[in-house]
DNA sequence: GGTCTGGTTGTGGTCAGACCAGTAGGCTAA
DNA sequence: TTAGCCTACTGGTCTGACCACAACCAGACC
């Protein structure tokens, strides 16, 4: 209880919370490594057991660490989830920063493309192939449609061998989900998109195929462009059906 | 104390953490609203004030919510911190990830200088102008010229006016920092980077300036390739006094 | 000798009640 | 009316306790 001495102006979060980032950040603890027991963590830097629970649970929704029921503290590797937590309520409280996070999947994804044409193995290539071809045959699904695109657009992402652009990817992804969705419900207003999706998807396709980054990118961009053209043209009146405000 | 029956199944964490998620998400809960006080939360709830608490925490270290002392509990408009922390300790994991962040960072102002072509204002070519001449002025100087050159790429992308990008580069930057110092000691080896670096960031400025989002992302992109090459040079041993492993 | 069973110890999960230190706002006194 | 005080309430923290279960070890049984 008297090596609170030891972080003196800290509260007693802040102080046990910088103890373990400091042994998280130094490698000292590392993923797989067990904390010690609430109660020893306690005493040893002189706060009460609330107040390191307080601090575990922190890190424990940054996901550094998992809380095991009668077992312990372990450190995990950090994982997607927690910006899927972020976003969602980042979102929710923001409902007009959904075209902006397109913006930023966009991103994503066309850096993605670039280092796929680099980096695609034959198992990316097959992947690609199986969404692309998954595309074809749910046309005229919304939902199996949506999923099918999304398939196709997280194999690029996965083929980009970045675990940083499949994490950014995967927690903007789930809050455009309604979007794709939505985007696939006007397949039945604009006949001209099954042709979009189909053949859109097979051009990035074959730019990945030919491992051409400039022409990869391009293609994908223009294909985004157009998606927002139709929404647009969905948006101002020429259907009614849609709420396509995503 | 007996509304504990309301949400049977999860444990008093997940019971309080649900709760406030609920409103959080519903709208009901909006950013510079007032919680009610800990001690109602708990009462209301069934539970105790420590796991009000921890509850609490998880939504502040999540930035949804901000603790004032002997004050309330106030919602907030999420922000990059979280994004900031979550990254520290993954990278801290995964030394070997800064290349792969690299990546994302690319991706982010590849993106936000097109953005920046379409959407940038006065304001935004003064301070990009200003940037430019800081990089200039402090060519010779590690850390300023880094600063220099960090606020530069930042102010590309606070000209995009995404959040989203914004939020992301942040925290991408941050990581990154480091990053840029070590460039900029091989600047000291390399005289070739005083052109590179100067004449670099003129090509991009002007890009912007332009308003030409496909010249301005070419430029950008070769920037950073230029710059990949210089730290590769410097770790095959032409140089030996950097430690040029970021 | 080997296996099974029992208790002991330790873990996280939680609670109740208490104290402190400031804030805010009403109330009192000038 | 106004200045200042005073109380109620807030977050911040501590203490000590209880529970249910996991792991471990030792003894009993086969």
């Amino acid at each position: 209880m008297e090596l609170k001495r030891a972080a003196e102006g800290e509260k007693g979060f802040e102080k046990v919370f910088a103890f373990l980032r400091e042994r998280l950040l130094a490698g000292s603890l590392k993923p797989g490594d067990r904390l010690i027991s609430e109660r020893e963590l306690a005493t040893l830097l002189g706060v009460s057991r609330p107040i390191v629970r307080e601090a575990l649970r922190a890190l424990t929704v940054l996901g550094i660490v998992e809380i095991r029921d009668r077992i312990g503290t372990v450190v995990t590797r950090p994982d997607v989830s927690v910006l899927n937590d972020f976003f969602t309520f980042a979102l929710a409280q923001q409902a007009d920063m959904l075209d902006d996070v397109m913006q930023a999947r966009v991103a994503i994804e066309c850096q993605a493309i670039r280092l796929a044409c680099e980096r695609a193995n034959i198992a990316d290539f097959e992947r690609l192939q199986r969404a692309l071809a998954k595309i074809g045959e749910t046309i005229d699904e919304a939902d199996a449609g949506g999923m099918a695109d999304f398939d196709f657009h997280r194999a690029i992402v996965v083929a980009a061998h970045s675990e940083t652009l499949t994490v950014l990817h995967g927690s903007l992804a789930g809050l455009l989900t309604h979007s794709h969705r939505s985007r696939r419900e006007l397949v039945q207003a604009f006949p001209s998109m099954k042709t979009y999706l189909i053949d859109d998807h097979r051009r990035i396709f074959d730019a990945i195929i030919a491992r051409d980054p400039e022409r990869a990118d391009a293609t994908l961009r223009k294909h985004f462009a157009i998606g927002d053209e139709y929404r647009r043209r969905a948006v101002v009146g020429d259907i009614d059906k849609t709420s396509a405000s995503g």
